[in-house]
DNA sequence: TAAACCTAAATCTTCGAAAATCTGACCTAT
DNA sequence: ATAGGTCAGATTTTCGAAGATTTAGGTTTA
């Protein structure tokens, strides 16, 4: 892995994370030393962060991290619940025996990995949620990876990334899931790909991210929710 | 504008107009030479246009032009259709008076350029193509520009830049138009947006783009078209 | 013969200094 | 007071050499 790549993904784990806060100014020197690489992986790494929208930039003035709100992460949300029924679809019509086998195997690591951290009620750790994120990752990308379209697929991940952001914020604040089962969401999106119902399981997952949005907006607005925890 | 912008967009014309071929490999001596720049301002450009689609990389084995294929026209179109029939109902709901004048004036320059290229019957030089290139996406990025999702709008454009490079053999090898009538199909879409009519202009849209690709589809197996002519 | 192992050339990647540009403070003239 | 101009410091952008990796060809070995 060249070092471009690395510090890509450290880049992008520390806006996602929020260690690097939005529209915080990424100086070229400060970043030099924190990361300790040079101008020229690091200019790749921000370039590359921008087609992601993690980052932004003006020419001659640098980068800043991309700013963050709640009309940003609907605009995300809304697009991806576009890209991702459309792409869903076409993984219904078109997905084969090995499409099924890898998404039944895929929501089962989910599940394990949920079951794990929920049996386990201390908070945590990072490495576990890093995990669960994976998983989580892992499973919606295969629902949608029979669909044919490598730009659909491309645009889904990046749709992903970007609601991501937001997601973390939620995790840390340690936000009341409200009377939401994503366990069960997750598992009749499963049933409904496999019974091959396109229409129940696209009205499925519009609803499973309209209602991690509608959670998230607390996140925003503290008054709607439980009190404001610290994050780490 | 820095060397890396300048570059960009050479590279990109290169690409789009077929001077460097698909599946071609870009050596970054070779371009180096070609370009009269360094390594950096050619690393940024190559990056930003991997983001793109119009080049590919692999890492340490360099980058290469992105395949052309009609397989991937297609996907390119079907996601652009995706895409834009979303943004452009957006923009019919939320559009304003200012929406729809610079969707009236865009359209107008449009057809300004078009018709001093019809009255002109020898061969258009490239400025005039390019000129009317630029004419042609701004009133397609007008009528999705009132549709209030950034996102969007940065698919659209980027799916845009994709598709050109296949209308742009199609131009060369001039293609017959068929029984189309290109300058009708815009006006009809003017008019369906400014009625505020979003079924028609959406299905107007997916027609238009539909007729494209297929006109273009003899691009690919010429059996299908008249006799190929040299493009240049 | 085919596989594994070298070696040299080609190529990509990274570095840090140098060049170019921006920012803000200070000065001047109206 | 305000607009415009100038300069130093901060910052980004660019360059080419040096380092790292891949590729291709030839050699050895089983």
């Amino acid at each position: 892995m060249t070092l471009a790549e690395q510090v890509f993904h450290q880049l992008r784990r520390d806006i996602v994370s929020g260690k690097l806060k939005p529209m915080q100014p990424l100086r070229l020197d400060h970043l030099k030393k924190l990361y300790g690489v040079g101008f020229s992986p690091l200019r790749e790494a921000l370039n590359r962060l921008q087609s992601e929208r993690l980052v932004q930039s003006v020419a001659l003035r640098g980068f800043t991290v991309a700013p963050a709100s709640q009309r940003e992460m609907w605009d995300a949300i809304e697009t991806r619940i576009l890209i991702e029924t459309r792409a869903l679809r076409l993984s219904i019509a078109l997905g084969d025996d090995d499409w099924e086998s890898r998404l039944v195997g895929s929501l089962h690591a989910l599940t394990l990995q949920h079951k794990r951290m929920a049996d386990n009620n201390a908070a945590a750790s990072a490495d576990e949620d890093e995990a669960l994120e994976a998983r989580h990752q892992e499973f919606h990308a295969t629902l949608i990876s029979a669909c044919g379209s490598e730009r659909l697929i491309d645009f889904a991940q990046k749709l992903y990334i970007q609601t991501e952001r937001y997601r973390y914020s939620g995790l840390h604040q340690r936000l009341p899931v409200g009377d939401r089962d994503v366990r069960a969401e997750h598992g009749a999106l499963l049933s409904a790909a496999i019974d091959r119902d396109a229409d129940r399981a696209a009205a499925l997952l519009k609803r499973h991210y309209r209602l991690t949005g509608e959670m998230l907006d607390r996140t925003f607005d503290p008054s709607l929710g439980e009190k404001k925890a610290m994050s780490s």
